[in-house]
RNA sequence: GGGCGCGUAGCUCAGCUGGAUAGAGCACCUCCCUUCUAAGGAGGCGGUCAAAGGUUCGAAUCCUUUCGCGCUCACCA
């Protein structure tokens, strides 16, 4: 079906050679949707015209509105006000439109893999403590994303870098050895995460002890840290590690397994998954070779002490070392590494990087360090950046345990929804299976909603009262709404696609809501475009509202005598019901059929 | 200090390439369940869009400056 606004655009040009013999260019076309408190339903923006007209604003939108009525079947009234020229389009548009959508089951989606492979990383945990707030709303927006990718049409691969070596780790290896007593999951009941996370908060305890004794002791605090026993054990294991000593390698598969262990159950909750996984333990070594490889490179230079750098002044930014003077690699030499290993192995149009904001710097150097290594796919690279959760009592600092625990998040959410839903005693009838799966549904709709509704690139605030609001602008108000049509339609035994509602006259409401299912495939390309699944969110809840609005304001369907009316509503119902839960789908979001 | 980002109602957030009287939700105050699920709907209260200049027929949106907040600039990851 021809898109409206193109359509509009062709008519306008035609008026103006018609009646002031002027070519239009498209930008100078503005359309827009006309304002709920004005007639018509598109508006044409009449000022830029002025000098062509040589009339008033007013006259302008007259002589245009009256062209565009009397020549043009779209356009069947006008209405000007001030320099805004508004057009009612003719409803029949509206009707073609919801018929054209009725067989096609996800409208608005792209063909599948009729686009570029593209690469989404997101997730990326340390191996050393559980996953909290941030990763949620990390792995949410980094799975969205991919899934809005691909809806697109892209051919998406989703991956995670896992942070398994380094210092980190060690840290809980070292107390877990000191002051571990053998504990393992099994023995304590604990997940692995939660288990080895302790053991870090637990390093961190005695390290500050250590370094208060010390600072007592008469050193000064930069030697206190330095010198503390501990720090020294777990950099002496890092060593260990580095040099594949048995016992100390054994240990750390060991605990990493818990861990692993320890995650997947989260990621599953949490609904997310990953098509291929990368271990910085079999990367890291990688992208020292890589750096030693392209030494020649005009900005790459040795120091005196054998350290590696490459000059980015040029380019406005620093000096950045590439290998430490002992030869190892630095953070960003392992990235580059794993970089150019997913190139190989993948070959895609771009590489989405779903990480914090406070890597900004990080991700713009490694994007430029493998232009300036002659890469060329180098420019596909991409910072999906965003901003971080904050809490009512301030940041979260893992070491502290001031953090949101992941898990802990998700179930008080489940409880929660359990609790309302219990208390407006709907359910009955429903096996409890089914309720424990509609509960984890409500919870987790609610938390990915709350998350995702927000602008990426902003920084949030994540107030847990809030949160546990399910009314308003909520996850759990559009699946509501979405439960309420679906026992509409079951009520009236309607069958997928099997009604035609003839001519039926469409009134505002069926309009209102015709319009914004309209604006589904737009919505779709443009949060890709801008990989911002709260585009999605926002368009969602608009589409909820007008529908609610909708069903309070027609005579229930269920009742209607009007056969044609009948089916035309109930084919709107569907199709919004549709696209409610294709767009939470995409959110990462279940959708029930009763609630 | 350099770089990047942010600042919209009491609170949390929308506001697309500049366009009409700046919108929602929460909170607070009214109504509406003998019409399909009231986790809903209708209405009220609440804003010098951080500030000042500039560009424009027209600025929350673009430019400049200032103020405030955050992040970042490690031989940590």
């Amino acid at each position: 079906m021809e898109n409206l606004n193109n359509q509009l655009v062709t008519a306008i040009k035609e008026t103006f050679v018609a009646l002031f013999e002027t070519a239009l260019d498209d930008p100078q076309i503005q359309l827009q949707k006309t304002r709920k408190e004005f007639e018509g339903d598109i508006t044409l923006v009449v000022f830029p015209f002025l000098r062509i007209t040589k009339k008033s604003p007013e006259q302008s939108g007259e002589a245009i509105g009256e062209y565009l009525k009397n020549n043009i079947d779209l356009v069947v009234d006008y209405n000007v006000v001030k320099g805004f020229l508004n057009l009612v389009i003719n409803s029949s548009y509206w009707s073609d439109f919801l018929k054209s959508i009725v067989t096609m089951s996800a409208f608005g989606y792209a063909q599948l893999n009729s686009k570029e492979r593209v690469m989404v990383e997101y997730s990326s945990p340390n191996t050393n403590k559980p996953l909290h707030l941030g990763h949620l709303r990390n792995n949410f927006l980094g799975n969205s994303v991919a899934r809005i990718l691909k809806a697109n049409g892209y051919e998406v691969v989703k991956v995670q870098i896992i942070n398994d070596r380094g210092i980190h780790i060690c840290k809980s290896m070292v107390a877990w050895q000191k002051f571990g007593n053998a504990e393992t999951p099994t023995s304590t009941g604990l997940k692995g995460d939660k288990l080895v996370g302790n053991y870090y908060v637990r390093f961190d305890q005695e390290y500050k002890k250590e370094i208060a004794a010390l600072i007592a002791a008469g050193k000064t605090e930069e030697e206190a840290k330095k010198e503390a026993p501990i720090i020294v054990e777990a950099q002496e294991m890092l060593r260990q590690w580095e040099a594949g000593k048995p016992e100390i390698v054994e240990l750390w598969k060991t605990m990493n397994s818990w861990v692993y262990k320890g995650f997947e159950s989260t990621y599953t909750t949490m609904g997310v998954d990953f098509d291929k996984l990368y271990y910085e333990s079999d990367t890291y070594l990688i992208g020292k070779e890589k750096v030693l490889a392209y030494i020649d490179t005009e900005s790459l230079y040795k120091k005196d002490d054998g350290s590696i750098w490459i000059n980015l002044e040029g380019d406005k930014l620093d000096n950045k070392i590439l290998l430490r003077s002992d030869g190892t690699s630095v953070y960003i030499t392992q990235d580059i590494g794993t970089a150019i290993i997913r190139e190989e192995e993948f070959h895609c149009k771009n590489y989405y990087y779903v990480v914090g904001n406070e890597q900004d710097y990080h991700f713009n150097v490694l994007a430029l360090i493998l232009q300036k290594m002659g890469f060329d796919w180098a420019k596909g690279i991409e910072h999906l950046s965003y901003g971080m959760v904050d809490l009512p009592s301030g940041k979260m600092k893992s070491r502290e345990g001031t953090v949101v625990d992941a898990d802990d998040l998700m179930l008080e959410m489940k409880n929660t929804a359990q609790e309302i839903s219990e208390e407006l005693g709907k359910l009955e009838g429903m096996e409890d299976e089914e309720k424990q799966d509609l509960f984890w549904q409500i919870g987790l709709g609610a938390l990915k909603y709350f998350i995702l509704k927000v602008d990426p690139k902003k920084r949030m605030l994540f107030d847990p009262k809030e949160s546990v609001d399910f009314n308003g602008n909520t996850g759990p108000f559009i699946q509501y709404t979405h439960a309420r049509i679906k026992s509409i339609l079951r009520k009236s035994n309607y069958i997928e696609g099997s009604l035609d509602f003839k001519n039926a006259p469409l009134d505002v409401e069926d309009i209102s809501v015709i319009k914004q299912l309209y604006d589904f495939p737009e919505t779709l390309n443009e949060s890709a475009i801008q990989k911002s699944p709260a585009l999605l969110a926002n368009y969602i809840y608009e589409l909820v509202k007008v529908f609610n609005h909708f069903y309070q304001n027609t005579t229930p369907i269920v009742k209607e005598e009007n056969e044609d009316i009948k089916n035309l509503r109930l084919m709107i119902c569907a199709k919004t019901a549709e696209a409610i839960s294709n767009g939470m789908s995409l959110l990462g979001i279940q959708v029930p059929e009763k609630m």
